[in-house]
DNA sequence: AGTCGTGATCATGGCGTAGT
DNA sequence: ACTACGCCATGATCACGACT
């Protein structure tokens, strides 16, 4: 670094993109450069850091070692760039109170801790009061005004104009297998193949319903083999191959408790996607806690 | 003067295809 | 099965313009 050269939040967008993307000039249309930019860009990094980031293939770039460590630190600079711009930090500090919020199991176990530890951060005096509730029960409270806040699997709602409501996340439905299964050896999936073979359906967060409405309104049926309100027991069926599923891309992992693959595929019919929201009631006046926390989630789901 | 962006152009290497 | 060829997408480089 002997000319001095700074580097900037610009640089590190590109190389992230780059890094994305896996080609520079996919990386160019993503945040709408020239693909001589993005070059620029990584080569001003790379001289200022003195190591190359990435190595140049013949079909696109892969990164270094370098780069990937290099990588996790541009990303955590800008996020925490993001965070400041997006959170009014300002009030922040000082907000003081408790936030009673319900949600349902999976929106506990596969949503909320990562977004409850950033909110923690820029607010650390709100208390944020969880409660493990069905959805039912948490529009009964939130109606009633035991809670300020509910979050749940708000496509299962059915009628959700007894609320305010703000959409967090829309997921994706596909067909969980394992990597053995003879359905994995098909090229476009529909659900009346799927219905010829064993189907794990799981219970939890009215899986069920969810699943037969729109099995039914395809006319079909699925196999059902096993049903079960595990997680990891459903992860490990499907792994085993004693089954599949057709679970949201947000649930989705891709092993099982034992280390064993577990593979997604789309289906081919239209299937609605899980949509996780939030709720609260239409005339409450809810307190600068709660106000912040719901802000606060929107605008973190928004990215 | 310095920064950033663009488009034209170049060299490279994978891939499909035609010919043997 | 092998080879030679041309096509195509890729990243690198350069000259130039806009802006501050």
């Amino acid at each position: 670094m002997a000319k001095g050269k700074d580097i900037s939040m610009r640089q590190l967008r590109y190389f992230v993109a780059a890094a994305d993307a896996g080609q520079f000039s996919q990386a160019a249309l993503k945040v709408h450069v020239s693909q001589s930019a993005i070059t620029a860009a990584v080569l001003q990094l790379e001289q200022a850091l003195g190591v190359s980031l990435f190595e140049r293939l013949p079909y696109g770039v892969a990164l270094t070692a370098e780069g990937n460590k290099f990588a996790q630190h541009a990303r955590h600079i800008l996020d925490t760039l993001q965070d400041a711009l997006s959170e009014p930090l300002f009030l922040g500090h000082s907000m003081q109170g408790v936030v009673r919020v319900g949600a349902s199991y999976t929106v506990l176990g596969y949503f909320l801790p990562a977004l409850l530890a950033r909110f923690k951060r820029s607010y650390p005096q709100v208390e944020i009061d969880l409660l493990d509730m069905d959805r039912p029960s948490i529009e009964t409270a939130v109606l009633s005004g035991e809670l300020d806040l509910g979050l749940a699997i708000i496509s299962n709602t059915q009628d959700l104009m007894r609320f305010e409501h703000h959409v967090l996340i829309r997921s994706r439905r596909q067909l969980w297998l394992a990597t053995q299964h003879p359905l994995n050896a098909v090229s476009s999936i529909t659900l009346a193949d799927v219905a010829e073979h064993a189907y794990i359906m799981p219970t939890v967060d009215e899986g069920e319903v969810s699943a037969l409405r729109y099995w039914q309104s395809q006319g079909r049926m699925p196999k059902v083999a096993f049903r079960t309100s595990s997680m990891e027991a459903l992860r490990g069926l499907v792994a085993h191959g004693f089954g599949v599923t057709i679970l949201s891309d947000m649930l989705y992992r891709a092993w099982s408790l034992e280390g064993k693959k577990i593979e997604s595929r789309p289906l081919v019919d239209v299937i609605p996607p899980m949509e996780l929201g939030l709720i609260w009631r239409p005339e409450a006046q809810l307190s600068e806690p709660a106000q912040a926390f719901r802000q606060f989630l929107i605008m973190a789901c928004a990215s």
